[in-house]
DNA sequence: TTACATAGTTTTGTAAGCTAAACATAAGTT
DNA sequence: AACTTATGTTTAGCTTACAAAACTATGTAA
């Protein structure tokens, strides 16, 4: 696969990520993570988990005795934490600035959380917050933005993505939206 | 691997959009595509394009006769088309709105381009255009946004991600803007 | 027409990340 | 202690997507 070059030392898979945040969102939910509880999670077997576990184990960022609960060392509370603020900053901008549905946010946080370098978390949180500043001005701005749709039904090239409207916004995701059980996808 | 949901008949890998976007940008650049092209332009070998057209072929997107260019057949197209205007509007999105210099934004946007509803793609163009509103008040306030720098250094939990923000801000990725050479990363 | 370079294909092998099923352990119940 | 159930591990096999190398076709040039 086409591999994308980070520092090696913080990188993690899309997968690792997923096991990391389910693991601590088990400790907070419930005090502690097995395997059959992250299983359910992320909607895969056993036998997936447990072996991913082994990975997480070898780099250090998990402790799992046979037959135990997992506990996430520093290393990995770390990189959970990352994974999970990384995870809320987008949620929350699809939500909030972008006006997403909860559900659909949550799905498209989750597919999206993996690609997105600090520098663009970094921005996305200045954009929230200043969404969120108290002041008239920009109290104005953003309802006007919360009231404004576009109603483009030319089939002129789109001045942003230099297609034309159909393409750029095609009728196909509707179903995308209908879960938000708590399952994480990709 | 965990899936999601959308309609299957206009559901791409992450590997097939990149084959049909390289595609269509050759034959833009070209005038036409061979193997050879692909293969330079996505930095992967020519066997594994070789095989992953066979794939596009059986799904009717392009058409392959032995030895001899690639053709993008309609729905082919069409499906070129959707990806192109997705990673321009992400693209744009990063760059024009966020400030996101012009390599690290190529490089997100080749990393979210795949995982973005239509929904999402949709209230993106919105905020895009209402950046560039022609109206006082608005630009007004997207001057402010340009101005307006999070200055944090706090250890508080940071209200948006819950999380303290050397966790929300991780000096990590600095090293992944270094190409823009046209790769198609991941 | 033969030879060679370029382009494309096929084959073999690898890695990640899953499933499914068989097996092992732990813990509670009687 | 023996049985049962829930939980965890191991094994075998699958799919996607790639690399590397061997092989095949095409076209140009002598």
């Amino acid at each position: 696969m086409l591999t994308f070059q980070i520092k090696k030392e913080f990188s993690f898979t899309p997968s690792e990520q997923h096991y990391l945040r389910a693991i601590y969102e088990l400790q907070e939910e419930q005090g502690y993570a097995r395997v059959t509880d992250v299983a359910r999670k992320l909607n895969i077997g056993k036998g997936a988990v447990s072996l991913a576990l082994k990975g997480l184990v070898e780099r250090d960022l998990i402790r799992h005795p046979h037959y135990q609960v997992i506990e996430l060392l520093p290393q990995g509370e770390m990189a959970a934490k990352q994974v999970m603020s990384r995870f809320a900053v987008l949620k929350h901008f699809l939500e909030r600035v972008l006006g997403i549905k909860k559900n659909m946010a949550y799905v498209d946080a989750c597919l999206m959380e993996h690609f997105i370098s600090g520098e663009t978390v970094d921005r996305l949180i200045d954009l929230i917050r200043f969404f969120e500043l108290e002041d008239d001005l920009v109290r104005e701005a953003v309802q006007r933005f919360q009231a404004y749709r576009r109603t483009c039904e030319s089939t002129e090239n789109c001045p942003i993505c230099e297609f034309s409207c159909e393409v750029a916004l095609p009728e196909l995701e509707n179903s995308a939206a209908d879960q938000g059980t708590g399952h994480t996808v990709r």
